[in-house]
DNA sequence: GTACATACTGTGTGGCGCACACTGTATGTG
DNA sequence: CACATACAGTGTGCGCCACACAGTATGTAC
């Protein structure tokens, strides 16, 4: 058999994990509310949990970084995230962050190359 | 106050714990025991704590994805660790994914760019 | 008007894996 | 003999995601 799928499903997970708030971060530059943040999300290759998504985005906005508003759109009650002022420099430290580790890893990948 | 840095150290910690797997993938394509892995990484640029890297060895190599071996190397049993053939294609898979994911966070990232 | 899809927002639980603190032996060195 | 450091662990707590479940509102086909 080759690698049985269902650990490598869950090295998957794991490797996904922390990007799901830089995603999250870096689409709400642009106002989202809950649904279409999750949709746009999608379409960028990153399928988010609503079990996930809600609680996240409950988390960063009391953690100051988002900041929400419901507002009603399309008949329809809405509730719209963006960033904060704290959340945008958050944004910024993470994604360096993550440059940072991108950079690491290539050179342990790439390096070790026959 | 910016912002609270033990926020962002979480943040950051988030991010960082997928790739740590990876990273100690990547290195164990040359046979290395748990110490010299440690300060290999670190060279790299990743720093893993005991705590997390020897059970995440156990854990690997009760997956198969890793193998083992105690051997006396400067008057001292230490235990040898690399990569399995399975070991090796899970590797590949999750640098596919990693480099899947990179793509998706630079365009969610770059592609809001004003 | 009723059945059904889908837009939209949640909650609760379980489990996995890291960080942190701690333990313990062996080797080398002043 | 004291101390550093190489080396290999263990145990606990906590955070966060996946999965399953719940519930309302709108549009549409019949």
């Amino acid at each position: 058999m080759p690698i049985a799928a269902d650990i490598l499903e869950a090295l998957r997970l794991e490797l996904r994990r922390g990007t799901l708030i830089l995603a999250v971060l870096g689409t709400l530059r642009a106002e989202q509310y809950g649904y279409s943040l999750k949709t746009r999300l999608a379409e960028a290759g990153v399928d988010i949990d609503e079990g996930a998504l809600y609680p996240m985005l409950r988390r960063l906005e009391s953690q100051g970084l988002l900041v929400s508003e419901w507002r009603e759109e399309g008949k329809r009650q809405k509730r719209f995230y963006r960033l904060s002022a704290d959340g945008a420099g958050a944004l910024e430290q993470l994604t360096a962050e993550w440059r940072a580790m991108n950079a690491a890893l290539n050179s342990i990948i790439e390096g070790g190359r026959t």
